[in-house]
DNA sequence: ACAGTTTTTTCGGCATGCCTAAATTTATCG
DNA sequence: CGATAAATTTAGGCATGCCGAAAAAACTGT
């Protein structure tokens, strides 16, 4: 056993470790299969040759679980502190959306840095000073400080059929040029949305958007329709996609 | 000329050079001399032969001078360098106690990690939410954005001879422990102080303080002594040990 | 001024995390 | 099945910052 106490509670390790634990459980936060090693080189932007090398570590640690040549999935340990990362996270993000007047594109890159720093009382008297939020300004829940987390059943718009109907639960963070895109055409967190249909040939997803009555047609790109995902009012929403 | 652009306006540089830097200018913000390389290993926690390193390679970075086997200073733009981490930590400092109640003695620990972190922006729309503070919670003068800072004259009460009497400008943050101590003794940033003397043998010194009305006589051991930095109110307040 | 002490610098070494290039294993398809 | 393609791992290197030990320079006191 490397020099790693018995039950590290949260002692962190490095920023990195952190960000490998981050994006192994953010994989399967809304998705199932767990991460394969050059998707997690990807989203990290490194290579793969450093991914195998952290993913060893990481089972060092008894942060991850790994047969070789198979996907990287998180031990109780592991989850444990991914969870305590997005955490820090979508705190950090509420935190500068409400009191520091950030934009909502603004915040993820100031949020990615700071995560790795705050101590554990600064999150917790933030947490108490934003009064204890279940969700950030995107819509992603928070997890409490004992890790736990509650996930909605939510869909993403594009894969969803024609017909449905639902609220925006969640749009996703990572691309801050689409988060302006959507911002500049009004369309924001617990919107209803209405699913026309999908022009043809792979084109775009057609929808009916709108806060309240003020609702309207329009074509969103498939990274768009990504983005969003909603809750459905069906309660069984199925997906064309489902498999 | 490495990779660095010919002003690098702030571009920081890594954590360790703004640490440097940083302790390079506080060396000489109350005091006077240039720090020499011991001295900076000391307060940085490091060995000396780390400093040399590092010196040489903030002298190719252009943000320090320095004749081999002698003190090291900053050219302007270590200085400027300087300036924009202290500004960081002391409006860092002034945040964690006024939004998010830290106490006095907890918050120099988180600002002098958070202050690698932030952006200059994180930084911009802190101080304005703060009101544009002029002085952390310890006293200390917080510089503006463009680096400028107005650093009041003040003396150590360790060196004041008996007799005088001013006002506490600014209490030194450096050991938690101490600020706890005064904490409990209800000493306080702009109490008001008169030295009555020093008890025989470099004994503790004693000296009236309080808020208005309420003062009271105590004595302070050296360490406290030098902490604590008064306005004097003798316009020209000589002290004994003036150089 | 010069022998001894102190300070500073130089010299290899180490750990972390990243890289490219070269194996190696796994997957795919005729 | 086997050849080729794709994914993964190993091997060797690089940069940053740190260290201890040894060499070099700078102060000391008599």
């Amino acid at each position: 056993m490397p020099p790693n106490k018995h039950s590290p509670a949260l002692s962190s390790g490095s920023a990195s470790v952190q960000d490998y634990v981050k994006v192994i459980y953010s994989f399967t936060e809304w998705q199932d299969e767990p991460i394969s090693s050059s998707q997690l080189a990807n989203r990290l932007g490194v290579a793969n040759s450093s991914v195998s090398e952290m993913v060893r570590k990481l089972v060092e640690l008894g942060l991850a679980i790994h047969e070789p040549y198979s996907a990287v999935e998180l031990s109780d340990e592991g989850r444990r502190l991914a969870l305590a990362m997005v955490r820090r996270h979508r705190l950090l993000e509420t935190f500068l959306v409400q009191e520091l007047d950030y934009a909502w594109d603004e915040v993820h890159d100031e949020a990615e840095l700071l995560e790795h720093t705050v101590s554990d009382t600064f999150i917790e008297r933030l947490s108490a000073k934003l009064g204890y939020p279940h969700r950030d300004p995107h819509g992603d829940p928070i997890p409490d400080a004992h890790g736990t987390v509650d996930i909605p059943q939510a869909h993403q718009l594009a894969i969803l059929d024609a017909g449905h109907t639902g609220r925006i639960t969640r749009i996703s963070d990572s691309n801050p040029a689409l988060l302006r895109f959507l911002s500049a055409e009004d369309i924001g967190l617990d919107d209803h949305v209405e699913v026309i249909g999908r022009k043809p040939f792979g084109g775009p997803v057609v929808v009916r958007v709108g806060t309240a009555g003020r609702d309207r047609e329009l074509d969103l790109g498939d990274e768009a329709a990504s983005a969003l995902w909603v809750f459905s009012d069906k309660p069984h929403a199925g997906c064309a996609l489902a498999t």
